[in-house]
DNA sequence: AACTAATGTCAAAGAAATGTAAAATTATTG
DNA sequence: CAATAATTTTACATTTCTTTGACATTAGTT
């Protein structure tokens, strides 16, 4: 059963999508607010996220900042659902870390297909455990194994060798990795990104070497 | 490496853009007038153009009409940024076959955004990967392959082979490859250009003799 | 064939980018 | 609020890439 948090201040719309996924093997759990959406979200197990933006209380643009910059949800698939549907409100959204945007009205069957569409996509957030190459990260508990042993990484750390992982052999920028890891609002020289490689190298032993420089471009998990 | 031209008669603003494009894997050759812009266009690769409306001499407009209506470069992303900011402005620009449309005083990291979305969305660029004659290159990643076998690059091997590769049989004049992978602002010889090839065919192996010299000339990707 | 002019290649020098330790700063925690 | 940990910056070491210049080779000309 797939468990689907919906925040939407909408009664109608509420019942329309709860009404429809019943029929579709999810669960939804809805909230008119934010504020109990990240409670909820806090305390259970949630599989993906629809999300209206123009909310009372706690907008829906903070709370998405705040879930992607909490390590522990920063997984969790977010489908915006909203009224705002200029291009801007939607880039703005995509680069906040939604996964997808529908604006309203919107189709049920198709709200449907991008919530499978982004789950087959993203096995890993079935499983929450990374395994390769002797490295294991289990994204439920926030922990890395290095052929077993625990390793013990801060959260800059933890957050760029996730994003690594999650697509080997890609190449990264240190712009992307910061906008990924730091957030879009950051400031920090993009050398700062060189040194937390040094470290998490370091930290992840003869394993570390995967991470591979591209000079002029930047980093890619080599593996 | 993403080839944006920028067509801006402030300096302050065409610093600004170079700047930060440069931080996100964008190349940007600019220009204080159309006429000029539309030149380089002729002769040399770009991915989208950035265009101010109110310039010296050819107008924005009139330049947008002239690239819209030449096949050659009919598919060309352009972005308007103007300070023309009114609503009928605006329709104009994008009925006239702009993508985008951004009133100044504009916010870089949108312009960035928006970049990104137009060139995601635009399939003809988005063609990430190039496979021809047992030769691979997969533009996002950086990484090329020949016959299967990953071969190393540096950037400017990889940005030549991509240059060479992206017109078979077009031939480039060492100073167009001067231009478009070592930038207008080089100062080095054109020999440098030899050397590279050299490295290139030998990295490349028995593939690499497609890269030809044209007495002369320059080289061509004789495929 | 000899000559000329171009391209091909190599290796050393130079430039630029990355690696990393340690200091400085900032945040977190007891 | 002190102590601790995390993060960022600095500075320098190291590595890698780029450019050059010398010489070799090839192609074209007379």
């Amino acid at each position: 059963m797939i468990k689907v948090l919906v925040i939407e201040d909408h009664e109608e719309i509420r019942d329309l999508i709860s009404y429809n996924l019943s029929k579709e093997n999810c669960e939804t759990i809805c909230f008119d607010n934010a504020n109990e959406g990240l409670i909820h979200l806090e305390n259970n197990d949630v599989d993906i996220i629809l999300l209206d933006l123009m909310l009372p209380g706690l907008k829906g643009m903070q709370f998405l900042q705040i879930v992607r910059n909490n390590k522990k949800f920063s997984g969790v698939p977010i489908i915006i659902i909203s009224a705002k549907n200029t291009e801007q409100d939607i880039i703005n959204g995509l680069e906040m870390g939604a996964d997808d945007y529908l604006t309203k009205p919107f189709s049920i069957k198709i709200l449907i297909a991008k919530i499978n569409a982004i789950l087959r996509r993203n096995p890993a957030i079935k499983s929450k455990v990374i395994s390769i190459n002797g490295i294991n990260i289990d994204t439920g508990n926030y922990t890395v194994t290095v052929d077993g042993e625990d390793v013990s990484l801060t959260n800059k750390e933890y957050e760029l060798l996730l994003m690594l992982l999650k697509h080997p052999k890609r190449v990264f920028t240190r712009n992307q990795i910061l906008n990924a890891v730091w957030g879009y609002e950051s400031d920090v020289y993009t050398r700062t990104v060189d040194t937390h490689v040094s470290s998490l190298r370091k930290k992840l032993g003869d394993r570390g070497s995967f991470i591979k420089s591209v000079p002029k471009i930047g980093y890619r998990a080599d593996i």
